[in-house]
DNA sequence: TGAATGACAACCC
DNA sequence: CGGGTTGCCATTC
């Protein structure tokens, strides 16, 4: 466990539902810009031991990378539109509040 | 300790 | 615009 994982759970966690945040986005205010493979592990093999809303991320594409039907109608149901597997980032990316 | 993996991202053709 | 390849970096074996 690194400070990285522990921060990109902690970011994960504040995604309010109806939003959605992309890998690379997450990894960057993580600390490693880089690091969005990163945080798709995490998201593998942490998610079943933690109450991460990880069906609120997603590829840079806008897209579900699973195209798990149960993480898609969880987000329809959040009031993220989800259509074939795309997402309209730019109406349902979250950005964080820098003020925090 | 060293090598391989991976729910991605960016670049090139 | 679409498909394929390379890079990245912490986690895992």
């Amino acid at each position: 466990m690194s400070p990285f994982t522990a921060k990109v759970i902690g970011i994960i966690r504040t995604i309010p539902p109806g939003k959605v945040m992309t890998y690379g986005q997450i990894a960057s205010l993580a600390g490693s810009p880089r690091g969005a493979r990163q945080v798709a592990r995490i998201l593998h093999s942490m998610s079943k031991k933690h109450k991460l809303p990880w069906h609120r991320v997603i590829s840079s594409k806008g897209e579900i990378s699973l195209k798990d039907d149960e993480q898609k109608m969880a987000l329809q149901f959040e009031g993220v539109k989800v259509t074939n597997w795309s997402i309209n980032l730019s109406q349902f990316q979250y950005h964080p509040d820098k003020n925090a």
